[in-house]
DNA sequence: TGCTAGCACTATTATTATACGAGTGCTAAT
DNA sequence: ATTAGCACTCGTATAATAATAGTGCTAGCA
């Protein structure tokens, strides 16, 4: 357990450190705590013994470990209320009335990752809690149509298909067909519901079935599971410690696989969650803040994706701010 | 006029210093032209009184300045003929039967910037070429609908949008009246003659016609001007000569503005042209070759962007395929 | 007992000096 | 016209030095 000094210390650690990255020394310390910098080293010695502090070398200042930047979230960090100008900046998005929910928050979004200078990503509904709505198909010229597929929760996508000799009344049939048969199914079931209900079917009314099934069997195996929204990437190349070439690349890497973005909304929980460092799964100067946002039929994740010297009172703030203005 | 000897030795250092970024000295060059390096070094410095050749310092090898490199381009390149496995793996993706030409051209291109670790950029059609083919709606919930606009050469859009106590039936009117007044319109003249020629119907024989009317203008004025595909940015983080953060910042940047991407269209020349360093606006270290391609309606304009100092036979020679295989 | 002044010690950073080498330009000889 | 030879230049690498900002520890004080 921290004495109530310690814990003062390591405060104003983290937070200098994250205003200015330089290892802090214990004379800057003791000017803002009464007492000598004697006194501040011995507290800081006591705090890197319990592993929240660390020196970069043996006679630098001392710098927060991952345990540091944890204890500094979960137990010293205030609530910072957003300041009027950010709140203004906001609202203004928020009050749109013509704009849909989902693009709503995307612009907010965009807006945050520009007053923070840190990556923002908004995860929309995935693919089994997206039901198959309706598919449309338009017929482009004597060899293609697009087939537009809609969920209930209105996320849309479509792709060009190309088709030799099948005449445009075979693909409105079949098109019934799975609209009659299938909507409502979940996004990722519906490759699999293809094969058992419509392919039987199809097979015996429809000529060049082949070639149709496995064209609509693609759209649908292709369909993205998802909806990702990833903001502000650059916002990486002016952090400090993204200044070599090798880290941002595997930064951006990583940023880019489904998988890695996927697994930020692993842990359903509806509060703030916040992964630092190797927490983070990115990288170990990364952290990542998350929470789960849901308003009707609309549900998905937020998350700012920064430094792990982020300013983790100001994103925390933002994410309550827009969660609770989402969910009302 | 150069002559025969120093185009031998330009074209033997701009190749040499693509294959390996660092200044190339007389030494080498004797080695394979059959004579001294004292020779080599008069040659040298005759080319570099014509401004082909750069020194880094008063006694460094010679680098090819932006006039060598375009000296090489229009003079000395051989065009290089692609290797068999290059050719397997692009035409893997052009017989794949059931793709559109567009899906083709952008897979394609994902597999180039694979191979030779540039990035590329497919740009579609341009507004003005596009017309309006027809809009759908689809209602999702009491509030929203979604509204897809399909152009006559299968580029669709859809856009969530918010109405208060519209009727269904008067969007349905609304929708019918746009298809038939203003249907084959090039996309970008839409909203103009929405507004004459619409506009004054739906104010008679709809109501709440200002919401429907401002809804679907807004859809039609961010519809986006072009389909801009752009693959393996990340490329130019393992480029020698994008090291440093600040340039790589700048060429992102330059990269994600539309304006300097549609300025890669601006010269409808059909054949492949080559703009080197300063030429391609983005970066004097940039180089960006393309070509414009055409098969039946659809059109556009294919890309290859890397570093000045890139493997312009090769690329060439890509693109060259690329070309024709799509305009057969 | 807790705090602090004082001091020896340590590692980083910046500066300077030195040597090395890969390259050039020029001159004189072939 | 070509080339061997040589003085010269500049970038890079290495080592030596000093300055500085920090530490840990000890001993004395309230």
């Amino acid at each position: 357990m921290l004495t109530d000094r310690q814990c003062k210390v390591l405060k104003l650690i983290v937070e200098k450190y994250i205003k200015d990255p330089i290892p802090v020394g214990s004379k800057t310390i003791s000017k803002t705590l009464k007492c000598s910098s004697a006194t501040v080293r011995n507290e800081m010695s006591a705090l890197e013994e319990a592993g929240l502090l660390e020196k970069t070398h043996t006679s630098s200042g001392r710098v927060p470990s991952e345990e540091g930047y944890r204890y500094y979230v979960d137990n010293l960090m205030e609530p910072k209320k957003m300041t009027g100008e950010d709140m203004l900046k906001l609202q203004t998005v928020f009050h749109n009335q013509q704009l849909a929910l989902s693009d709503v928050i995307v612009k907010s979004l965009q807006v945050i990752s520009d007053m923070t200078n840190y990556t923002t990503v908004v995860l929309g509904s995935t693919s089994h809690e997206n039901l198959l709505k309706q598919i449309e198909v338009i017929p482009i010229d004597d060899v293609s149509i697009i087939v537009i597929v809609i969920t209930d929760k209105g996320h849309v996508e479509h792709k060009n298909i190309r088709l030799q000799d099948v005449s445009l009344d075979e693909v409105k049939k079949t098109v019934n067909l799975i609209n009659n048969l299938i909507a409502g199914t979940p996004i990722d079931e519906v490759s699999a519901k293809l094969e058992y209900e419509v392919k039987p079917i199809i097979g015996k009314y429809v000529k060049q079935h082949e070639q149709l099934y496995n064209a609509f069997y693609h759209v649908f195996s292709d369909f993205t599971n998802q909806e990702v929204n990833i903001v502000g990437k650059n916002k990486f190349l002016s952090q400090p410690e993204f200044s070599n070439i090798e880290k941002i690349r595997t930064v951006f890497n990583k940023l880019e696989s489904p998988e890695l973005i996927h697994s930020i909304e692993e842990d359903d929980d509806n509060n703030i969650k916040v992964y630092i460092g190797s927490e983070s799964k990115i990288d170990d100067d990364v952290t990542v803040i998350k929470t789960r946002f849901k308003n009707g039929n609309q549900e998905g994740t937020l998350a700012i994706i920064g430094p792990k010297r982020m300013e983790y009172d100001r994103v925390v703030s933002f994410l309550e701010y827009m969660k609770e203005n989402i969910e009302r």
